[in-house]
DNA sequence: AATGAAACTTTACATTGTCAAGATTGTAGA
DNA sequence: TCTACAATCTTGACAATGTAAAGTTTCATT
């Protein structure tokens, strides 16, 4: 199937071109005719596989809140306390914006338009969030958090932690704080308002 | 000055059409040669007052920042608790998102590469949080919010209102919740989470 | 082996960002 | 007041991009 004609895996190897260009060079250099040539084929190439621009991008951002779920559940791991395992979470959100701006960025900054539905984008991200949801459940369970909506608190942890994420991005926090507390330390400020623990513990 | 030749305020009239663009059509109309119609100039007309297209977004986004401004400021006038005052800024916060979505995104979602430095927009940023921070301090001393780093809660504060508020743009939040409450209610849930108060009072 | 569908290429075109060169107008200094 | 210069705007051009159309190669099914 490798015949140098028939690609055999193009879908994919094109959503990691378009990773790998967002790594490399950033959001505006991700053009079709950049992820096409990365893959090695002509530049209409890409039209089996996506409709349109959008729909790569699309495709690019599940593969995003994949790895990010990947990544959330890889920090969770070695954490057996259940708000331990949240800031964990935490931590391996921020981390991942961090070392992944571009694609970050682009799985959630709104660039996937929303009118379109796109499946596979829509299903990544549900799955992300109920990690948040475990998180709040186990903490629940534990005394740690106290009773009350399951679904409304996971979406305040997860809206704080990704606000925070996306300012930290942004540049849009103070610089004095930045050079005062490494990141980490902010975080768990940050998270401490919610977890109603004393702060900086 | 209005010789039909010399606009006379181009600048201005460029960023007002972009940000007409941004309403009527969205983020991806936003064309250089779009806006420079729009004002009723060539093409080229833009470059004698932007460097480049990532200058005319961003002095766009800088605008998005003090309409915000004047929102938070306008919403929090009729309100003399101190608390209240703070409801009500992260209401308006996200009542902008609502109603200029793709402003919004454009002045938050990193699109405004932050290794150029456009002092503008730095400017009103730090002018929207300021409000914030002023928020805190009034809590602080009305005894609403615990003593602290000011500072630190005044950036929990506002990444969990703009988390808040992107994911809700982002289509993000679960359907479920948004069927059973109206926005405001959630997101007083999510502020109260914070500010130390009994849940949906 | 034949045929139709899927995957890919070549060609073409409109839109876009940006540069270069020129035209028009306001303004500061002689 | 006149003149040169700087600021502003236009025209023309070019390369890069998204995408449609038509043709070519390969795969799979009968």
């Amino acid at each position: 199937m490798n015949t140098s004609y028939h690609h055999g895996d193009l879908k994919n190897a094109l959503i990691r071109a378009g990773i790998e260009i967002l790594s490399q060079d950033g959001m505006q250099a991700l053009s079709l005719r950049q992820v096409a040539k990365q893959a090695g084929v002509s530049h209409t190439a890409p039209y089996a596989h996506f409709a349109d621009k959008q729909a790569l991008i699309a495709a690019i951002a599940a593969a995003g809140y994949q790895k990010l779920y990947q990544q959330l559940v890889a920090a969770q791991e070695n954490q057996n306390d259940a708000l331990a395992r949240l800031v964990a979470l935490a931590q391996a959100y921020v981390q991942f914006a961090l070392d992944e701006p571009d694609h970050f960025k682009i799985t959630f900054s709104g660039i996937v338009e929303t009118e379109q539905n796109y499946p596979e984008y829509v299903e990544q991200s549900k799955q992300c969030f109920a990690l948040v949801v475990d998180g709040v459940v186990a903490c629940q369970a534990n005394g740690t958090l106290a009773a009350g909506d399951t679904q409304l608190m996971a979406v305040s942890i997860w809206a704080s932690i990704h606000g925070f994420a996306q300012l930290l991005l942004g540049n849009q926090l103070p610089g004095a704080l930045l050079t005062q507390y490494p990141v980490t330390e902010l975080l768990r400020f940050h998270l401490h308002q919610f977890l109603q623990m004393k702060a900086r513990s």
